[in-house]
Order: structure tokens, then C-alpha cells, then sequence
DNA sequence: TAGTGGTCTAGACCACTTA
DNA sequence: AAGTGGTCTAGACCACTAG
């Protein structure tokens, strides 16, 4: 018997240890995938049967499925009834990006936010539009500076459904509401939320807030937050530098995932 | 009893249907997730436990377990042991995209891919950096021009690791090619691939190619791909107008997810 | 201590593919 | 007909949280 002490090593086993804090089915995960990077299995190639694995690492069925089913999550392998499980080639076109480097600075605590502006006004036609309401009902309309050690990054601005039986208002002026909105604190009352992503370049008001060259390359963050009756209760949009901000994504087999 | 015709209708019912195609733990996703949009249960609550799931419909531990760990995944409730499942409120910072509707210009088949250039150079100082090779060494140099009914969309520019005894580079010059890198078809050699989504303004060149003015906004797409040796294997970018493409994506609970 | 989620078993039956 | 993945069962044991 191989005497297993503390590992500490991350390096996968090719066995499967019960001892072992991590469970089974990730240890399987592990394993397989370290044999998919090494070459081992290529892309276009066949598993080892569900049954073949079970033998192999002596576990049951559940568990293999499931190791397998996190396979083709992670977009790794892909399985077809009744033929196999197969290696997947990496696709440029199932990559995902996420904003956790725009949640990262609002969670940072050097960014401080700054209200440019709060109050209520007549809808524009356009954010009628979008919040589904006629035009000119009054509206809370609010502009924030985000600033990251006294350079500023962001420039948001954001239309509110004014509902005096909701406290929406006071707490969107706090100055963590956004950090809220991004990590979800505060929002019991929203069901929902859409978000397009742009290019755009800054115009003359958005380069003055974020001291950048006007026709400077930008991302715009547009989002529109609806509550459980379907309608919207807010819209607006984010103004990022284009040299702050950057979505990194990888496909294939990546380490750590 | 009731009678179960062939039930049409997309509307999940309160109960599991044995006999559906649909698997019970696909169900049981559907009953919890129009129960949390309908708003009974909101953001903060917990769900029955998963015994009691089991009892009021009938199926087993692992079967209602699946279900629960499908709305995990799908960032709609999270779980904690010992206490509960409970509902999240829709959060910004995890919201992610994906590069479909690129990838769907270009499975397109009206999109056709012209090469304006392909042939072998002395890697510049910057490339051989991206590709982990001594500068000067030869590599393929590619550029090549998307377009959609006759309209430039994108500008595809290209340095690949010129290797002989591989059939990369008359692979490559394919005007398939570049579909292949998004949908895998010929990445047999590739393990996996890095992508940096930047927001740029166009210059010169880049306005020309793409009929549309200098500096528009437009959306730079750098990737790596690497082999199995984990040495990159291609480098290049793509520069698409941005008024052409946008990234939507949606938080909490939407429809047909 | 009771209740919760987390993992895992050792099978079963089914649908599908391939030969 | 044999082999494959897809689903599901009816429990088990564990770790964690709460009163």
C-alpha cells in the first residue's frame, strides 16, 4: 500500500484518494483534464467509456457522470449518446468574458464614488422609451464620478422610476448603491437585469469628467434593471476608459479553472 | 387521475410529468425558476429543503440535488450547508458574455473572408515577443477582410509560427479558416487559446478597409493560440467597427435560459 | 440535537449508435 | 446485439448550522 501522508502538492494523482478533502468527482475532473493537456487524449478523441472509468479510478457511475458533466460544462469534452465522450478542439466562438474586473474596482476600497448631480426630471423622450413610461413623468436622474485614487475611471448615469413607497431613492444615492448593484446587496426588489457592451468614444462632457482626450476609445456598459412585475425600474450606462479596462477570457484547457 | 394529453404548451406545471421527454430534474429547474420570477420566493429566501422538494414532488435526493445545483450554476439561488438554498438577487458583477453573434458572422454564409496578404516575414520585435520566438525569425503574416453582403466588417490580421511539417499554413489560407478557429474544426493542433477584448478607436488603414471614418469606435479582439507543447502557435487580432457589433447579456432570471 | 446541504453508492432502465 | 451515454432510485454517511 502506498502510504499517503499530507499532500500538499496540487499535482493530480492518477488515482483518486478517499482520503483526500477535495471530493471524488473533482479529483476525476483533475485528472482527466491534466491527461487532455498533456496530450494524452487529443482533441477529436475518445474518452474511456463512462463503465472503463468506473473500473479504472473504482468509483460509481454518479460520479463519473458527474466529473464528465463538469467536462462539458467547462466546454472541455463533449459527449454524444450512444457513440461517446470526446475531446473538444478549443472554439474562439464559446468563449465567455465576465465583468469581474469591472466588479473588482468597485469592490476596491480606494474607489470612492461622487455624485455629479441627483434630483428629479422630466423623462427625455428616450428614457421614457426605455423605462416604458410617458414621456415627461418626473424621474430620478443621477450622475456619478467613480474615482480610483483621486483619477477618475468611470462616468455613470442612470434613470430612476420614482416610487415614493419604495426607499430606491435614497439608497441609489448612497455611495455604495453601485457596489450593491453590482454584488446584489440591495437588490430585493429587482428580478432582473440587461446589459449591452460597446465601443464608443468619448464625447466633450465625458472626456472633461474623466480627463481623457475627447475621441478617446471607451466602453459603454448599458443596463436596465426591471422588478417582479416586469417593468423597468432603472436604465442607464457606464462610461469606462478604454486604457482602464480590458476583458481577458481563454479557451481550451486552462489551468485552474 | 389526471388526464395527460400531449401538453403543447411550454408552461410548467406544479407538478413533475413522468412521462415528458423532459427530464424530472429539467422540470423541477423550471417549476423553481417561474416560482422565484413570479416572486414567491423573492431575492433572500429560502427554498423548501431538499427533503421536503422530494416529498412534495416526488422524485429522489440526487434527482432534486441536480435541480438545485443547475440554479446554482445559473447564478439564480446559492446554496450553504446547514442552513438553506436561498435566492439571489440579480447581481451586475456576474454577468457574463459570450462571442456568439460573432461567432455567427461567421458561420454566415453570406460572409465571405478575402486575403490581402499572406506570406512569410521576419517576425517584428513585438510579434516575436507575442510568439515566444527570437526576432527576425520567418513567420506567415495574414491579413484578411470580413465581409457581410459585400460590406467590410472586420479586419483579421495574423502572425503564425511557420512549421513545415505541419499543414497549418495552406490550412490557414482556407477562407474557412477563420470559421474553423470559432467552431473548432481544425484546431486538432491547438490546446488552447487566450482572448484580450479591447475598445480602440480605427486609424487610417484600418477606417480604409472598413469604410468608415478614422478614429470610429471598434472593437480590437486579440488571441493566442497555443499548441500542445504550450508554445503559441498564433497571434493576431481582429478589428471590428463598432457599430457593428455589441455583447448583450442578462442577470437574474429572464426567459428560456 | 435536529435539520440542512454535500457527497457517494450500486445498481436499474432507457435511448441511441454501431456493427 | 453489444456498447454507449442519460436518467433516476433509495438510501447512506458526512460536515455544517442553528436552537
Amino acid at each position: 500500500m502506498v502510504q499517503k501522508d499530507r499532500q500538499s502538492t496540487a499535482e493530480p494523482l492518477d488515482e483518486i484518494d478517499r482520503d483526500s478533502y477535495e471530493p471524488a468527482y473533482n479529483q476525476l475532473v483533475n485528472i482527466l483534464r491534466h491527461q487532455i493537456a498533456a496530450g494524452i487524449f487529443r482533441p477529436g478523441d475518445r474518452l474511456p467509456s463512462e463503465a472503463q472509468l468506473c473500473g479504472r479510478y473504482q468509483v460509481s457511475p454518479m460520479t463519473v457522470r458527474r466529473a464528465i458533466n463538469i467536462l462539458v460544462d467547462q466546454g472541455v469534452v463533449s459527449t454524444a449518446q450512444g457513440r461517446g465522450t470526446f475531446v473538444k478542439p478549443p472554439e474562439l466562438g464559446t468563449a465567455t468574458f465576465d465583468l469581474q474586473e469591472l466588479q473588482s474596482l468597485f469592490s476596491d476600497e480606494r474607489t470612492t464614488a461622487r455624485i455629479l448631480e441627483a434630483w428629479p426630471v422630466s423623462a427625455t423622450e428616450r428614457a421614457a422609451r426605455k423605462l416604458a413610461i410617458p414621456v415627461g413623468t418626473r424621474v430620478i436622474y443621477i450622475r456619478r464620478l467613480l474615482c480610483q485614487e483621486g483619477a477618475p475611471v468611470i462616468y455613470h448615469r442612470e434613470y430612476l422610476i420614482y416610487d415614493p413607497t419604495l426607499p430606491t431613492v435614497e439608497a441609489e444615492l448612497e455611495v455604495t448603491a453601485l457596489r450593491d448593484l453590482f454584488d446584489g446587496s440591495g437588490g430585493a426588489v429587482l428580478k432582473k437585469g440587461e446589459l449591452i457592451i460597446e465601443a464608443t468614444v468619448l464625447d466633450e462632457e465625458e472626456a472633461r469628467l474623466l480627463q481623457a482626450p475627447v475621441g478617446a476609445a471607451a466602453f459603454s456598459l448599458e443596463h436596465t434593471f426591471y422588478d417582479f412585475d416586469d417593468r423597468p425600474a432603472s436604465w442607464g450606462w457606464f462610461i469606462c476608459r478604454g486604457d482602464r479596462l480590458r476583458f481577458r477570457t481563454t479557451v481550451g484547457i486552462h489551468e485552474t479553472a
